[in-house]
DNA sequence: AATATACGTGCAACAATAGTGCATTGGACT
DNA sequence: AGTCCAATGCACTATTGTTGCACGTATATT
């Protein structure tokens, strides 16, 4: 079992205060949230901070982001060993109509999806919505 | 076959200038577009209307949103007899990451998915990204 | 240890996208 | 024609995404 820092620095990036903060919040939550959710929680933090450190979870791989139609990006913490490659990785995600939450379904992968001639598909964003077991 | 009128009308709304030139704009290209894209086309034509329209159209089933990861969501017609519905009409988009453009791939359904008991999916968005047959 | 360097953070400002309220226009209907 | 309601346009506000710069702190170099 890796720590955070450990799990951080492997990723090739400094630990810091900041950033364990960040991990930690994501870390504790099943849902993807925005980036005001997590300013919101944080109201000591500049926005840019934060915008540019989940960027850079982004970049290395800690964290994957997710469209779900509603305004504004969210993100979620990937798996300690994800490499959100297509095939083995990628999860889907599902949005509740009713309380708005965006939750990973990491264990339930997309399935593998036919591309006409000449396209190549790298990456897949899969999100499906309805209402979610707490609401149902 | 019908008119654009006789397809606007049957949906329940109203015919207007605005609207036609609106869902020609649409029907002219097979790429989605942003809100953004139709207001750099007509130059004349006020952003608040344009967002209006298009928010009429998706209610009334006339264009489908997309979210693809790049900031802004994009629009495109629907398929003329189609309702929206998970099973039968939802289709498969493709982002090209390189001329950054996203296709409606009408033909290719969106596997049907597991979701975990008491998730209850009413409708999905499946993007993949990569390269497109003209920019591979 | 002292210094140089690179990186992280915060501030300020800007840009793009979303959304609302209100006045006006214009078509549909009697 | 006059009434009514939907559609449009204008002005304004909110939210999200983004960049440049200055400063401080951690890291590397000697």
């Amino acid at each position: 079992m890796q720590t955070i820092e450990q799990h951080i620095t492997t990723k090739g990036i400094r630990v810091t205060a900041m950033r364990l903060l960040i991990y930690k919040f994501l870390a504790e939550r099943s849902n993807a949230v925005t980036l005001s959710d997590i300013e919101k929680a944080f109201d000591k933090v500049d926005r840019t901070t934060l915008y540019r450190t989940i960027k850079t979870f982004e970049d290395k791989g800690i964290v994957h982001q997710i469209n779900e139609g509603s305004t504004g990006t969210k993100y979620a913490l990937c798996k300690t060993n994800c490499k959100c490659e297509l095939e083995t990785d990628l999860h889907l995600h599902f949005h509740c109509n009713n309380c708005e939450e965006t939750i990973c379904l990491t264990d339930y992968k997309i399935p593998k999806v036919e591309v006409p001639d000449g396209f190549i598909a790298e990456n897949a964003n899969l999100v499906l919505k309805g209402i979610c077991n707490k609401c149902s």
